[in-house]
RNA sequence: GCACCCAUAGCUCAAUUGGAUAGAGCAUCAGACUUCGAAUCUGAGGGUUGGGGGUUCGACUCCCUCUGGGUGCACCA
C-alpha cells in the first residue's frame, strides 16, 4: 500500500530539486493522525535551510495522489505529513487477503538467501530443561520468520558426542547402574545428579542385568547407552513442540574429516596461531579482543572454540549467505572468540547474526520456582509442556523482547481464562470459525474464496470498526517483514493481540448473519479475512488455530 | 575487579529502532448478554521512563556517570 505514495512523494521531491533522502512511513502512534506519517521535510529542512513546515508545504504542494486512494494529506506538529486511506481502498486492498489465504504475509523479499539457524545444540547428556524452552522456541520462531520472508531456511543442530560431558555421563550412568545392583558404588561430585540417569541405569540393568559389572575404562556401552537414551528424550521433547531441524551437525565429523587441523594450519599460516607453555594459542588480540585465547590445550585435545571456529566456517563454505546462531546469555562469553575466529579465517562475519538471550525466572501463583537440578518442581521442558501445553510454550517464550529477562508465570499460562493472552487469540479464532459455521447454515459462501471474491459487494463494508478492522490486518505482511528482520518475534504476539481486539470490537458493534444477505455476506469475508490473519500469525509462532474450544 | 544485558503504571511488559499527547494486559473500580461463543466488549483512576549530566529541531531510545539487579569472565562446553 506505501508504494504508490512512496513514488508520489519521491516524485515531488525530484520536482522541488531536495535531495533523495530516504523516505520512511510509519503508522503513527495517535489513529487522529491518520494512516501513514512521513518525517521527510524534517530530514531536509536542515540540509536545504528551510523550516520543517515550509518545506513539507511544498512537498504536499507537489505530490499528486489518487483521491480514491488517499482521502487526506496535511501537516501537522513540527512538519510531519501525514496520510488518510479511503476506505473503500482499504477494502479493495483487503481483498488481496483472501486471495492469498494461507501464504498471506509470506514475501519474497530476501530472495531465496540461503539461510542457517542454528539453535538448541544440547548435547545428549541428559532432558531439556524448562530454561532451554525459551531458546527453543526463539529460534523455531526466527526460522519461521525468515521462512516466511523468502529465506531458503535450514534448521540445524549442532552437537557434541565426545569429550568430558559424556565422559561425565558415562561415568554416572555406570554409578547409579552398579548401585541399582545394591554395590556401594559412589557417584562422583561432579557427576550427574539428575533422575534420570538413574532411569537409564535401569533400563541397562533391564537389559543386561548384572553382566556389566566389569566393563571397559571407556564404559563405552554406558556412554552409547546414555547418548541414546538422551538424545531420544531431546528428539522427543522438540516433537512435542513442533520443533524440527534439517541437519543435526555432529561436532566429530569435523575432527574425522580433518577441518580441525586444517583451521589450525590455516591460522598459523595467517599468522593468528602460536605455541606457548605447550599449548596452541589463538592471537584474538590481533583482532582487537582483549586476550588470546588457548585452542589446543597442552594434552593435545582442542578447546571448545576451536571446533566452534572450524564449524562456523563449515557454514560459510556450505553457502549460506546468513548464519544465525541463536544463544542464551550464558554463553555470551564463547561469541567474541568464534567471531574473531572466522574473521581471522577471512570471511565477512556481517553475515553472522548472533542472537542472544536474557534468562527465565519461572513464577508460580507468585512463588519463584527454583529451577535447581534437585527440586521436585517443573524442571523438564516435557514437566513444562504436561503443565502447560505447548501452545502455551510457544505463545509465552517469545512474548518478550529476548534481550530482557523473562517471567514466566505458569499459573497464568494455564488458565483458560481472558487473562491468558494465548487464549484471547485462539479465542478470536474459534469465534470467529463458530460464526463461519453458523453463516454456513444460513445460506452464506464461507469456504470457495474465488466464488467469494466474485459475488461480494465489499462495497457494504464501510463502518467504522470493519474498516479499523482491515486496516489492522493489512499491517500483517510488514509485520512480519520486520519481525524478521530485526529477529524480534515478540512484536508479533503484540500484533495478534491488536488483530484479535480489532475483531472483537467489529464483532461486538455489529451483526455478521442478519436477514440482509448481501450485508451478511460482505461481513462473512470480513470474519475469513481477519481468521485468515489470526490463523498465518498463530502458524509462524507455532501456536494453533482451533475452530472449537 | 572487567565485559555484556536489564531498570518504564501496584504487577508483567510494549513503544514502529531518534518522532507528535510514553501505551497494553493483569489487578482495582463502574457499566454491557431474550439474538452470531460474556474465554467478549465499553469506561475510569494509575507515570519526574532508577538518579544526575550531555548530544539536537526532538531522547524511554544515542554518549558519560552513579545506584540497584541478572549473566558471564578456564588449557569446562
Amino acid at each position: 500500500m506505501k508504494e504508490s505514495l512512496h513514488r508520489a512523494v519521491a516524485h515531488a521531491l525530484t520536482l522541488l530539486q531536495y535531495p533523495a533522502v530516504e523516505i520512511i512511513f510509519e503508522k503513527p502512534k495517535i489513529a487522529a493522525h491518520g494512516d501513514l506519517t512521513t518525517n521527510v521535510a524534517m530530514v531536509i529542512a536542515k540540509s536545504v535551510g528551510k523550516n520543517p513546515r515550509q518545506v513539507a508545504q511544498a512537498i504536499v504542494d507537489n505530490v499528486k495522489v489518487d483521491a480514491a486512494e488517499i482521502s487526506s494529506m496535511e501537516i501537522a506538529g513540527p512538519g510531519f505529513i501525514n496520510f488518510r486511506f479511503a476506505d473503500r481502498y482499504i477494502v479493495a486492498e483487503a481483498k488481496s487477503i483472501l486471495i492469498e489465504g494461507k501464504n498471506y504475509g509470506r514475501s519474497n523479499r530476501a530472495g531465496g538467501l540461503k539461510t542457517n539457524v542454528e539453535w538448541v545444540s544440547a548435547n545428549p547428556t541428559g532432558p531439556l530443561h524448562s530454561g532451554h524452552g525459551r531458546h527453543v522456541i526463539l529460534g523455531a520462531t526466527i526460522a519461521n520468520l525468515l521462512e516466511w520472508t523468502g529465506h531458503d531456511v535450514t534448521r540445524e543442530y549442532y552437537f557434541n558426542n565426545a569429550g568430558n560431558q559424556m565422559r561425565t555421563l558415562a561415568e554416572s550412568v555406570y554409578a547409579r547402574y552398579r548401585q541399582s545392583l545394591g554395590d556401594d558404588y559412589p557417584l562422583t561430585p561432579e557427576g550427574y545428579q539428575g533422575e534420570y540417569i538413574m532411569d537409564i541405569a535401569l533400563e541397562i540393568k533391564a537389559e543386561r542385568g548384572d553382566t556389566l559389572r566389569e566393563t571397559d575404562a571407556e564404559r563405552s556401552f554406558f556412554k552409547k547407552k546414555g547418548e541414546e537414551w538422551c538424545f531420544a528424550k531431546i528428539k522427543k521433547t522438540l516433537e512435542r513442540l513442533g520443533v524440527r531441524h534439517d541437519v543435526f551437525y555432529n561436532e566429530d565429523s569435523l575432527y574425522s574429516s580433518g577441518k580441525i587441523n586444517e583451521v589450525i594450519e590455516e591460522f598459523r599460516s595467517r599468522g593468528f596461531a602460536y605455541d606457548k607453555d605447550g599449548a596452541v594459542w589463538f592471537k584474538a588480540t590481533a583482532l582487537g579482543l582483549d586476550q588470546d585465547r588457548v585452542i589446543v590445550k597442552r594434552t593435545g585435545e582442542p578447546t571448545y572454540r576451536l571446533p566452534d571456529i572450524a564449524y562456523h566456517r563449515e557454514k560459510f563454505r556450505r553457502g549460506f549467505g546468513l548464519i544465525v546462531d541463536i544463544f542464551g546469555a550464558d554463553h555470551i562469553a564463547t561469541i567474541p572468540d568464534v567471531l574473531a575466529g572466522v574473521k581471522a579465517l577471512g570471511f565477512d562475519t556481517s553475515s553472522v547474526k548472533v542472537i542472544i538471550h536474557q534468562m527465565v525466572s519461572f513464577v508460580d501463583q507468585d512463588e519463584v520456582v527454583k529451577m535447581s537440578k534437585r527440586s521436585a518442581k517443573v524442571y523438564t521442558l516435557d514437566e513444562l509442556i504436561d503443565e502447560v501445553g505447548s501452545d502455551a510454550v510457544h505463545y509465552f517464550f517469545v512474548m518478550r523482547s529476548a534481550n530482557t529477562h523473562l517471567d514466566f508465570d505458569i499459573a497464568l499460562a494455564k488458565q483458560q481464562s481472558e487473562q491468558n493472552p494465548v487464549y484471547y487469540l485462539q479465542y478470536a479464532h474459534a469465534r470467529i470459525a463458530s460464526i463461519l459455521r453458523f453463516g454456513s447454515e444460513q445460506g452464506a459462501n464461507v469456504d470457495d474464496s474465488q466464488r467469494l471474491l466474485e459475488t461480494t459487494r465489499f462495497e457494504l463494508i464501510k463502518e467504522k470498526e470493519e474498516v479499523d478492522l482491515l486496516k489492522t490486518l493489512l499491517e500483517f505482511p510488514e509485520v512480519i517483514q520486520s519481525c524478521a528482520m530485526s529477529f524480534e518475534p515478540h512484536r508479533l504476539t503484540t500484533y495478534l493481540r491488536e488483530v484479535a481486539e480489532a475483531f472483537h470490537r467489529f464483532y461486538h458493534q455489529h451483526r455478521v448473519i442478519g436477514d440482509d444477505k448481501g450485508l451478511m455476506q460482505a461481513r462473512i469475508a470480513a470474519c475469513l479475512m481477519a481468521k485468515t490473519v489470526i490463523a498465518n500469525g498463530c502458524s509462524v509462532l507455532g501456536v494453533s488455530a482451533p475452530e472449537k474450544m
